[in-house]
DNA sequence: GCGTTAAATGTAAGCGCTTACAATTTTTAC
DNA sequence: GTAAAAATTGTAAGCGCTTACATTTAACGC
């Protein structure tokens, strides 16, 4: 008895809310608030906050006149959802995130393009950071998309920090990492297999009759792609019977002026290298343009190549000879990838993709020896 | 009298939902939530969710002995903020969105880049956007970057929808539009003037002898900076006495490949033109390889100038002859006003910054004729 | 007509946080 | 010692949305 007593006086005292509300929002009617609400919309529509949102979110739920009025009422008010609100109370977000190393080149932006493009066909919206290369701002960048609300995670590369593997393991966050395909790790991976890809390479580097090579490779600690291109070269050399002292090895951050340093004091060396490949195409075109300016001809007196194939390696003079990767169908399937694993986290699955050759003119046989 | 019956069953009401609460956390601390909130937090650390965001948010005003062992449960528990709901409560997000018309080349990059470093700096985490030079898919990227809460935005041009600008007054939503300066636009921009800096480098093609004269530009009809720009040359054009007739104008989209075809097509013309000015530098490095391709000497038989100075131009050869823009004193500028304008919307104010010629070996005299 | 089922709408709890306000504890001044 | 002021904590009301559940309305079969 006191029971319904009670709950009658918790409705009269929402009626008596509600009265104050509608007094406040007539009030307030007389400048249209700034940003409207779901509520504004309702009151304005003459339906329960509810509906609106159903007619939002699944409008074949409501009928088609009500439809019509609260769609009217959305555009009058210039209703756009709070982004926050719906996530919290949806619990889904309906965005993954993406964190590359730079975004400073076009390294990664057709990937990115690729991954965006798929998961906008999903309705899913992508949120893109950059790490600066530095494991511990990738971190950040991690623990940043997924307060944000990234359902899923794109990643570069294997090597991050233990407390980055931790979040992501604790938090159950679904995440690929693409542009390396290694068997030996047991994370779903989209990508080709850079060592490979670079033995390849620098095979046919040697097969030109070079003997005297050197790398240009980014710091290989923090940057698996980086240490397995170096092991591809390595292979290559040690399979024409050479050794690791024939290989010449500058470590350098990416950058097309490092590219030209790096290449200008090779080439001051006692005994140059007649073939410098670089580790990726925008070190590649920076030791291209440092040896114009050196007078250096290439290929005729060194040949350099690069990796990436970016839209760059097209447009220098001689072009460069490069590995070409499959950038846009990573982008593709790790997009596929991720969106079956938001599902059903079991679903993930490493896929393999060909990285290829591109041959050109920056690659030429070994100058003769004129000593 | 019953009034207070009625506010003791409320009590007790949420009494028991108190009680049930208290269970339920007890069966769920059995394993550790996947995301822990600032609830969990409290619970671990015995005091109250209040307490715990303070210690987050204003760590001074707590004592020193409980921040510890605040942070030691946030530490413990993993937690991390939901940016959502964190937004939600406090109305302010500190972060900002920027939308830039593409990130598949350099030109945004740099000034992004400076934009980011200067609001770290304050805090501020920036969201970045990219339309593909659609006005329509920059309206969608505004409302996006509105609902995930950006205070502010940053963006370039002043073409844009209706719509757009109506959103962004009914919101009152700060805003600086960089890459351009005009005095007669009332928008607070962050930029340089493109038509003079066109301008000038037409008069310096000009100087060289160069009567025949072609443009490769972006569509205008989006893009104020390509129609000043073009504007730019026909003032200069004008200026040497000369006509429209003498200046073969193509439109085309911004890539590698465009700048390419165009510049074929010109060049494939009656009487082709001795200097093909570009509209940014991706078509000019287009040009340029294309003219490797063609067996075209530059600037032997034909000069051609670029747009932006992004880090491409170096590396071409012969490299570019283009205008440098302010990319990182852009971003920083409008960091700062951007800050400015979020505490007090008032603050707002235009700047205009330098853009200045680069003169390099891509532009070179005007071959004489031998016809 | 009526009971039954389906479709449409409303009610209100709660997502995880901040913050005004109230309550408590500590410090200070005398 | 005590009262007053200051520093520290707790309480609880929302922020704008979704959604389970309850309620109302429309459609159907006979």
């Amino acid at each position: 008895m006191v029971l319904t007593i009670a709950q009658n006086m918790i409705k009269r005292r929402n009626q008596i809310w509600t009265d104050i509300d509608d007094l406040m929002a007539k009030t307030r009617t007389t400048q249209p608030s700034l940003s409207p609400t779901l509520a504004d919309v309702s009151k304005q529509a003459g339906v329960s906050t509810a509906t609106v949102s159903r007619c939002l979110n699944s409008p074949s739920q409501v009928s088609a006149s009500t439809r019509d009025r609260v769609m009217a009422a959305v555009k009058e008010l210039g209703y756009a959802p709070n982004f926050g609100a719906q996530a919290l109370a949806a619990k889904r977000t309906n965005t993954f995130g993406a964190i590359v190393p730079t975004m400073e080149n076009a390294i990664f932006a057709r990937g990115l393009q690729a991954l965006q493009e798929e998961l906008a066909q999903h309705g899913i919206t992508l949120l893109v950071a950059s790490s600066s290369y530095d494991p511990d701002v990738e971190e950040k960048q991690i623990r940043n998309l997924v307060a944000r609300g990234a359902d899923a995670l794109f990643l570069i590369g294997h090597t991050r920090t233990a407390e980055s593997y931790e979040f992501l393991e604790k938090r159950q966050i679904p995440h690929v990492v693409a542009w390396v395909y290694d068997e030996a790790e047991p994370r779903v991976s989209v990508g080709f297999d850079n060592r490979k890809a670079m033995k390849s390479l620098a095979l046919e580097v040697l097969k030109q009759g070079h003997r005297k090579l050197a790398l240009i490779t980014a710091k290989r600690d923090r940057n698996d792609r980086a240490r397995q291109r170096y092991e591809g070269a390595m292979d290559a050399v040690a399979e024409f019977g050479l050794n690791a002292l024939d290989l010449d090895l500058i470590e350098t951050t990416y950058s097309i002026a490092n590219g030209g340093d790096a290449f200008e004091r090779l080439m001051r060396a006692e005994t140059p290298p007649t073939a410098v490949m670089c580790g990726n195409d925008v070190l590649a075109a920076g030791a291209l343009s440092r040896a114009h300016r050196m007078g250096v001809d290439v290929p005729g007196d060194v040949s350099i190549t690069g990796f990436d194939d970016i839209e760059i390696a097209e447009i220098v003079t001689p072009r460069l000879t490069t590995v070409h990767v499959p950038h846009r169908n990573m982008g593709k399937h790790a997009a596929t990838t991720l969106i079956a694993m938001r599902n059903d986290p079991s679903l993930g699955e490493s896929v393999e993709l060909e990285a290829t050759l591109r041959l050109r003119g920056s690659l030429g046989p070994a100058p003769q020896k004129t000593a």
